[in-house]
Parts: structure tokens; sequence; C-alpha cells
DNA sequence: CGTATGACGTGCA
DNA sequence: GTGCACGCCATAC
């Protein structure tokens, strides 16, 4: 099928697991396109899909880059997904702390 | 077809 | 660490 970009983003966006972050590089990457995640902020920006959880998709900072109904509330909700935040930033739990 | 736009990412000062 | 500028890709008009 000749799929689009966007259909493709909008497919791995939506597959994007409950308490699970992409950033647009990521899905980008996904998409087939590492270099396109210019795009991918674009066409979510442009679609206002209900089954695109567009709010689990930041940026490479982990941190909220705009959404249409304000980043307070995807953070709002992504806490509710049990993930947890510093101010507009994704709190990882790296593991990278060797003994922890 | 060409131009303009955009929810980005990276590099450098 | 912060700020600025450039480059990249896809979509829409």
């Amino acid at each position: 099928m000749n799929k689009t970009f966007k259909q493709k983003v909008l497919a791995i966006v939506a597959k994007i697991p409950k308490g699970k972050t992409l950033t647009y590089k990521q899905v980008a990457v996904r998409a087939g396109s590492p270099r396109a995640y210019r795009a991918v902020g674009n066409i979510l920006n442009k679609n206002s899909d209900p089954g695109i959880p567009c709010h689990r998709v930041v940026g490479s900072d982990k941190k909220m880059r705009g959404f249409n109904r304000g980043i307070s509330e995807k953070i709002n909700l992504l806490k509710k997904e049990g993930l947890k935040f510093s101010k507009e930033k994704i709190i990882l739990q790296r593991t990278s702390r060797a003994a922890r």
C-alpha cells in the first residue's frame, strides 16, 4: 500500500503502549525516515485524531513540545498513565546508576 | 510544480 | 547551561 508517511506515523503513534513515550525522531525512524522527525510533528499537529495519543510523543529531551490542548494537560494525562514528570520533563527511570 | 510552513534535532558560541 | 542558527523531511496550498 502506498501509505503515506502520515499514515505510518499515525499508526505508530496509535500503537504506543500506555505509560510509554516515543520521541518524534523514534517515530520517524519507525516510519522509515529517521530524518523526517520534523514531518512527524507536522503531521500530528494537523491531525487531531482521537485515537492518536499524541501526548505520548515527546521531543528528544522527553519534553512536551506543543499540544493543541496545552502541554500541562498532556502531562496530567501521562501522569495518570503511570509516568512521572519534572515540570514538563518526563522523568526516566534509567537504570544507569549501576546499583539502583 | 514550486513555495511556504512546522508539535524537531543538532551544533556551536 | 542557555540561546541562536542551520538543516532536514513531509504535507498543504
